[in-house]
DNA sequence: GTGAAAGCGCTAACAT
DNA sequence: ATGTTAGCGCTTTCAC
């Protein structure tokens, strides 16, 4: 009596009077089997409701049929962020057609007694996705060590990272925003920056400098945030206290663009007519805003996508090149 | 020569001179193992760098060593929810101390093939959380039948699931929420209400419908959202021009709230002067809004991490009650 | 095309 | 306290 418990390949093989062999090829499509024998096999599975162990195949076939996202922060409201919000969901999507878990790796990489290198480095997934890297967290360092295969969403800081990464030309982004800004006539270009201990907020924060720098015009104004909204206050009530007739403000995200705007409006300024305001992201609360904001557009359901895609090649031993989304600006009523 | 691959437990032993049995003792804590035995297989394990093959201990001992997060939502904006996002968060902090994964799945219960019900038949995990359950999604039937483990987090909408839970006091909120606009004079109180096929949804309102019977008002200002600030947007929309002269609305939740107060502002209407506007979770875009949010405290960390132990208890085989937290109203600038 | 048999690395009786 | 032994359920040579 195999009856208790869930039915094996030993059942299902009895059942369709085949080997376990056989069943074995039938549930991993093997091409050669009989067309009677697959069949026989087929609806003794769907009979006795078979599905296969996982640890005992994984035991075997030494694969683990999951992948991780890493998200290197310890502090919760990242998940607020809708960048992290939007890969994580855009993730678990494009990985549904496969019979890949998504495991949610989250903390700081140094934390404790070194529990995420410890669960990177233990085999646990097939695969990883970086989200968040900060400069000094080396998981680069550690994925390469390991051979796991791993993309990262967001260029790693780091230059000698060897890591295939997808990222949206976050240069170009905040050019294509500041540009705007010096040819509507703005001079007093301040800019909100994001953590520059990431490639996301110096890359902008550079965009920003070298367009203002081409124009001729002041690069000083640089106030540096965190992409929240909380920092995103603070640093336009600095950049208020020193500048207060700066006349336009490029914030590395939406989430600190619509929080500055808040600020602004609290100062009695008109937006845009006072003060003109870009962010990037184009986040949902960049159509909410009032003005709705123009912002720079960061297509993270496309990245998401892509990492999937670049993983899956990598998982499958195959090279694969990083690759760098073009972005464009969304003018609306902000700017 | 078992130089190559990952060192198994087989080396460890070999190394410590034991038998396989006793490094496994040691591996998990067994008291009953010599200490000179345990410090030389703690020895070997070091210098080899040995980790246990998870699939190869799932095997025998039945167990996943991971729990499944459950999202039955399609939607990927809904992790821009703070309390999503949130839970998520929560939950993960709160399993940081255990060996415990946390696996991500998301996704609308009946979809295509039947995904999320075969993988928590699947006894892939050892247990499940489930988030953000809508009344038809029968999850608790699944969960059930396969005796899987699980806790809600927000009381599951069917009053028959007999599934232990962990939600915060929804009626109770809204009534206190409500109580304080009446008691401030307001008399044409409005209310956006959340998804009313989830019970925190239907919950809030009937504790906003409660108070104004209570309080002999007319109940009949309510216009349906569904927790997104597009929906509070246009559900204030309509309020507006159901009723012009409405002097106070309660939103189901604070994002709802936010964007109801930008449609106040665009009205021209003064806030609280001539309405006041309060919400539901305090989150972080509570204290930024402009005015600051009054708000329901909707104390997310706490559920997270009381659902986990619930959870934790559960898979130990015991028994629990589920548990209401109790809440409190934050009175900020908005009423 | 199919079956027999050998493990994958580990835990858990069962002896001792 | 420790070793021996028997699997857990599956994939995968290797014969036939």
């Amino acid at each position: 009596m195999t009856s208790r418990g869930a039915p094996t390949l030993e059942d299902v093989a009895a059942r369709a009077g085949v080997s376990r062999a056989t069943a074995s090829r039938v549930v991993n499509d093997d091409p050669r089997v009989r067309p009677a024998a697959r069949e026989a096999v087929m609806a003794a599975i769907a009979e006795l409701g078979y599905r296969p162990n996982r640890a005992a195949r994984s035991l075997v076939t030494r694969e683990a049929d999951s992948i991780a996202v890493v998200v290197p922060e310890s502090d919760e409201r990242v998940f607020s962020d809708p960048f992290f919000s939007g890969t994580l969901a855009g993730v678990t999507r494009a990985l549904a057609d496969t019979p890949l878990q998504v495991v949610l790796v989250m903390g700081r990489p140094g934390d404790g007694d070194g529990r995420m290198e410890r669960y990177l480095r233990g085999g646990h997934t097939d695969g990883a996705i970086v989200v968040s890297h900060h400069r000094e967290d080396n998981l680069w360092r550690v994925l390469e060590e390991t051979r796991l295969p791993a993309v990262f969403l967001g260029r790693p800081y780091a230059p000698q990272a060897r890591v295939p990464y997808v990222d949206v030309d976050n240069f170009t982004g905040a050019v294509l925003a500041t540009r705007y800004l010096v040819e509507q006539g703005r001079t007093r270009i301040a800019t909100i920056t994001g953590p520059q201990d990431m490639s996301a907020g110096s890359d902008r924060f550079r965009g920003w400098r070298e367009t203002l720098r081409v124009g001729g015009l002041d690069a000083s104004l640089v106030e540096p945030g965190d992409f929240t909204p909380a920092g995103g206050a603070a640093a336009m009530r600095r950049l208020l206290q020193r500048r207060p007739d700066l006349d336009a403000v490029f914030a590395a995200s939406d989430l600190m663009a619509v929080a500055a705007m808040g600020e602004l409006h609290a100062s009695g300024r008109k937006i845009p007519d006072d003060v003109a305001v870009v962010g990037f992201d184009d986040a949902e609360a960049a159509q909410l805003a009032r003005p709705p904001l123009t912002t720079v557009v960061n297509p993270i359901s496309e990245m998401a996508s892509r990492a999937v895609a670049l993983l899956l090649e990598r998982m499958h031993g195959r090279a694969v090149e990083s690759e760098v989304l073009t972005t464009r600006l969304v003018v609306r009523g902000s700017a």
